[in-house]
DNA sequence: GTTATATTCGTTAACGTACACGGAATCTAT
DNA sequence: ATAGATTCCGTGTACGTTAACGAATATAAC
């Protein structure tokens, strides 16, 4: 790292020309003799020159405000999982504010695929600088990158990883990698002789990609991990309906000499405590993802063992601190992010809930 | 949040007074009228001005270079522990550089008071704006928060939080809970028939506050939430030698047929996976802390089964940043914090590790 | 040789804040 | 009454970058 610290001005007094010419060049703009364009390029990869940004910011901040869109689900409630990304962009945004940064808020509808292409249209045709949104749509999303490579926009997905046609930059956490984490503590808990189930709770949408990656690492895990013996790992698909009970199907699995481990691959683990507990099954233990605050109740009275985090604040915050840096330093670095399989206890948990202990997210 | 976004210039105008007025209110400074400066407070309050602190340091860069001091234990090698914090300052410092902001390093004798003592006159006589360090020395630490209180110099504490005669800035986790999570952890690994044993591994300078607080939470976690019989729970202090063998201590407390549950409270646990062996002592669990190249290496091969991570460089990142934001806001918000007691297995160590996946601390 | 048209480059005024400098007004002392 | 001190406040420059403006030179067309 050349902490030079030398300016523009500097740099037009080595190459022997006035800082008009060094800005042409280095933001290349037209109107320098290649001869001129040559020296000065000399100069700066000499002096490993690097601008200030602060001091660009500065000045661009009034005229040529930074203007990033982001695009989610709407959501039913004040306390929807939507709300955490748009926190961190927020947060981000609020701390950004002084460089020239501004966000607007577009929302589609999760069962209806026009909708979210509608919204994209809409966002294109504004003219932002930067795209925020989840790809749950394959074909949707193949569109929405094959128009912002046009434009030359980037765009960042959140939450979940899909291929795509075309590279796409995603900040979500690896569910595969999540489910291996779920799998060893399971394991721990219940043991090579316990009965462990897969519990997928589908929504109006179905299985969603993060659902088969998290099973498939989870599985993975205990492939890996356990000596070939057959451990008994099944697997419940389960429609989430008003009356939810899994408990016909869990029963034909149950052996009430063994424990039962319960990964739940979804926000919805706050379900079982109360269904296993009306049929008297006691010695169940319990994986889930997700800080919802019903979850978090079950965590602390003891009935969920262990849940994971994906920090889809930080997701939000990442995602508007990267396309910022990107948009004034050229670096894509902060566009793609994996993140920590984040592992949250009762002990723990004030850590990680929004306005507990926690300064970062 | 107001983001009124409007600067000095426009308070002037609203008070009808010159930018050079309303700077001498702001920065109070002498040299304003009582009626001029209660009226430009007045527009202030009302339009909830809020400095742009970017355009602040801009100016100040070059003059007012904020200098911040950092006095850690001194290094035997460059994988040693305080590196890691040094790691985090650097890249702080690197962040903010551009703000006009620098940092020098100063080293202590952990051994030796004295050099302690030295380096502290030695930073105060310098003029720093600053000082990151560590409380290890109570005498020491409280002579240094009385002298800096006189010269209104911040200091912010790592790794260890003590009791001193002056309220300090603590930048730590916080052990008693990190003790209680390795509690949780190692009971959801061995159960309530386990055989329980704290290792206390000493050093030149015995036992510290850290080691205390950490036994202190997992004693309270089985306390709290073990149904009170009897868990068979121990304690070893041990000094670190070169011939390090535990075994005839823990043989007497060992019953075959149960498994054992191995907390260490320090960074050491690296040692015991080869004793045990050594020993075909192969039920036994082990939960440590901190992510140095052993403890990893034990964690993957699944001789260690949890290490906590305290985030040593992250601490070094946010005391750098928090002092920076104290000195250019006044805000003392991010000069204490409680470091997250995050939990690392082997299917997530890698978010964690130097040059893993992670773009965090 | 004059005028038009590019091409190349320097000058300068912002962005918001800090602060030195000095001007103007009021007050004190002789 | 006038010099000097004091109080109050406005002006101007600087931080590093950007970009509009225009000056200078070269090339082309008549």
């Amino acid at each position: 790292m050349q902490r030079s610290n030398l300016g523009i001005k500097d740099l037009a007094k080595l190459a022997d020309v006035s800082i008009g010419t060094v800005d042409r060049v280095l933001n290349n703009r037209s109107g320098v003799a290649d001869s001129t364009k040559e020296r000065v390029l000399r100069i700066i990869k000499e002096t490993g020159y690097k601008k200030n940004v602060v001091a660009s910011r500065l000045k661009l901040a009034k005229n040529k405000v930074i203007k990033i869109a982001i695009l989610v689900p709407s959501a039913k409630n004040e306390l929807s999982y939507w709300n955490l990304p748009l926190q961190g962009v927020d947060s981000a945004v609020d701390e950004l504010s002084e460089m020239g940064i501004s966000i607007d808020y577009f929302y589609f509808d999760l069962l209806n695929h026009q909708t979210f292409s509608d919204q994209i249209d809409k966002i294109l045709k504004e003219e932002f600088d930067a795209l925020i949104t989840v790809p749950f749509f394959e074909f949707e999303s193949n569109r929405l990158l094959g128009k912002a490579k046009e434009l030359n926009i980037p765009v960042v997905f959140l939450d979940t990883e899909r291929d795509l046609l075309f590279p796409g930059n995603f900040i979500r956490q690896n569910s595969f990698n999540a489910g291996m984490v779920a799998g060893r503590l399971l394991h721990g808990l219940i043991g090579d002789q316990g009965t462990y189930v897969v519990v997928n709770i589908l929504n109006d949408r179905g299985k969603q990609i993060n659902n088969f990656q998290r099973e498939s690492g989870f599985r993975s895990y205990f492939e890996d991990c356990v000596e070939e013996e057959h451990i008994k790992l099944h697997t419940i698909n389960h429609p989430l309906e008003d009356q939810f009970d899994l408990v016909p199907e869990l029963k034909d699995l149950l052996d009430p000499n063994q424990q039962l481990g319960i990964f739940v691959t979804n926000a919805r683990s706050f379900l079982l405590p109360d269904i296993l507990a009306s049929n008297h099954i006691s010695n169940a233990r319990i994986v889930g993802f997700d800080l919802n605050d019903k979850n978090i109740s079950y965590l602390k009275n003891g009935s969920i063992d262990f849940l994971i985090n994906q920090k889809p604040q930080f997701q939000g915050y990442a995602a508007v601190k990267g396309i910022y840096k990107y948009l004034t330093e050229e670096d894509m670095s902060q566009l793609n992010i994996d993140i920590p399989v984040e592992i949250v206890i009762k002990e723990n948990v004030e850590y990680y809930t929004p306005f507990g202990r926690g300064v970062e997210f």
